[in-house]
DNA sequence: TCATGTGAACAGATTCACAGCG
DNA sequence: CGCTGTGAATCTGTTCACATGA
């Protein structure tokens, strides 16, 4: 099954911390607005509010790019929007291959966000022939007999994997020895590939999954009782199994043994 | 223009820590897809690769839980299948609206991992009056109007944002206004929520562009020069402006001063 | 004997608070 | 004087390594 390949190294950059490049695209895009309404400088306090951040940390960020403030007065926006996509590569063109073009496949094609920016889609990808030829988006899909040539003559780097889960793992294997190294995937699996390719994972269910649990704890701090935590429709959609070979003994859950409610 | 107000205070849940939180999906459906396999019980060390995760790590996540392994055996699968659904609350139902029905919203509707785990699509909204009515996955769409009754009306805690970026602070209030308290936005912009209220955010540009820094990092290394990252296409998005009242002096970017690569 | 559970060491990220400079 | 830039303190998360107990 494909184990034993580690799953992102994160071998620290050029020095700028992980969580650092993972807020630079925040602040673009509100410097962008910015340089969009001719605003020529801007301060740290100003721009953390329009990123969501605090100001202190966004300082902290651009310290890591170089001095490119002015004490006094704050950031020049044209110069930041442009040292900022530098640091991002976002001054030279990256062409990406969409691999899955159903529902989210198709969206992902449309997605405005994704041709600005210096994004590029070079192809859409999928293996069912009756999709062959038909454009999404303006452009035509293409058989995934044909990935390995496209990769290589456009010289992708960048592929999107929106297939179903269960292909995820062979396409990812087929982008990766065609070339690719970084790869987007938003597929629900783990996808195992070699050292050197980078994978980051959009997953629609885990992010509801969190959403629930911070929910849950809400709900459950109104009344400071335990379960009963929505209005009244209680489903439970998991009956609690006894532990193996339990006698029902010790089990040191946080709140308590297994849940007073069980299902009939 | 709407600030002043928190995002995400992120309140140290129940002890659990949050990366910990975001990890239990990714545990639960491994433990899930050994169930079906009906694989009685599973060592750390195989639920973690299955995971992709390192075994101390998914220990030390177990622990805040509560003991629930057997030392010398490992996890009973069905036991810990529900401990985690119960700890992230999937074990009631969670009624969901997606607001914005364009190509995304239709593609999250139709995705099947949103009904599975105890989340129902409660309704479909959108702005648009030649939408309304109109079935996508099966459900009618229905029109903004309707937003405030339904969320009153079926409990819904929980909204999925998918409208362009220009509305989404708008639906986000109305959401908020009428007692929504968890929200995840795909339109690419910072929300502003009041306190108590979650927003996770989903943004495809921002995983490009970071996977475009680590690109360019991998592509930098090969040839230990500078620029001349592509393979010949170069194409500068952006214009490196001077800055504000320079006098093209001191400037301490970590590599060198302004790129010797100028549009014309 | 084996794999869990966990204190302790470590690493990374955030926040504080203020020196330094325009 | 105001705002940047940054050392130092703090907080959060990860990894190590081993005592513990089935």
């Amino acid at each position: 099954m494909a184990t034993g390949r580690t799953h992102r190294p994160a071998t620290r950059s050029r020095g700028i911390p992980e969580a650092t490049v993972a807020r630079l695209p925040l602040y673009l895009r509100a410097l962008t607005a910015l340089s969009e309404r001719s605003v020529p400088t801007v301060s740290s306090e100003e721009l953390a509010a329009a990123a969501g951040v605090n100001s202190a940390k966004l300082r902290k960020d651009f310290s890591y790019l170089g001095s490119y403030g002015t004490r006094g007065v704050g950031y020049d926006v044209e110069y930041l929007v442009y040292q900022i996509s530098r640091e991002l590569g976002l001054t030279q063109d990256w062409p990406v291959v969409i691999v899955g073009i159903g529902n989210l496949g198709a969206a992902l094609a449309g997605y405005g966000g994704f041709a600005s920016r210096g994004f590029r889609v070079a192809a859409l990808i999928d293996a069912d022939p009756a999709m062959t030829g038909k454009p999404v988006a303006g452009i035509p899909v293409q058989h995934s007999d044909e990935l390995e040539k496209i990769i290589e003559e456009d010289g992708v780097s960048i592929g999107v994997i929106a297939t179903p889960a269960g292909v995820a793992q062979q396409v990812c294997d087929r982008l990766v020895a065609a070339g690719v190294t970084s790869i987007l995937n938003f597929a629900p699996t783990v996808l195992s590939v070699p050292d050197g390719v980078d994978v980051r994972k959009v997953d629609l269910s885990i992010e509801l999954q969190i959403l629930a649990f911070h929910e849950q704890r809400k709900a459950g701090e109104e009344s400071n009782a335990e379960a009963d935590a929505g209005a009244e429709a209680e489903t439970p959609a998991v009956a609690p199994p006894a532990p193996r070979g339990s006698t029902g003994a010790t089990r040191k859950g946080p709140d308590g043994d297994v849940p007073a409610v069980m299902p009939a």
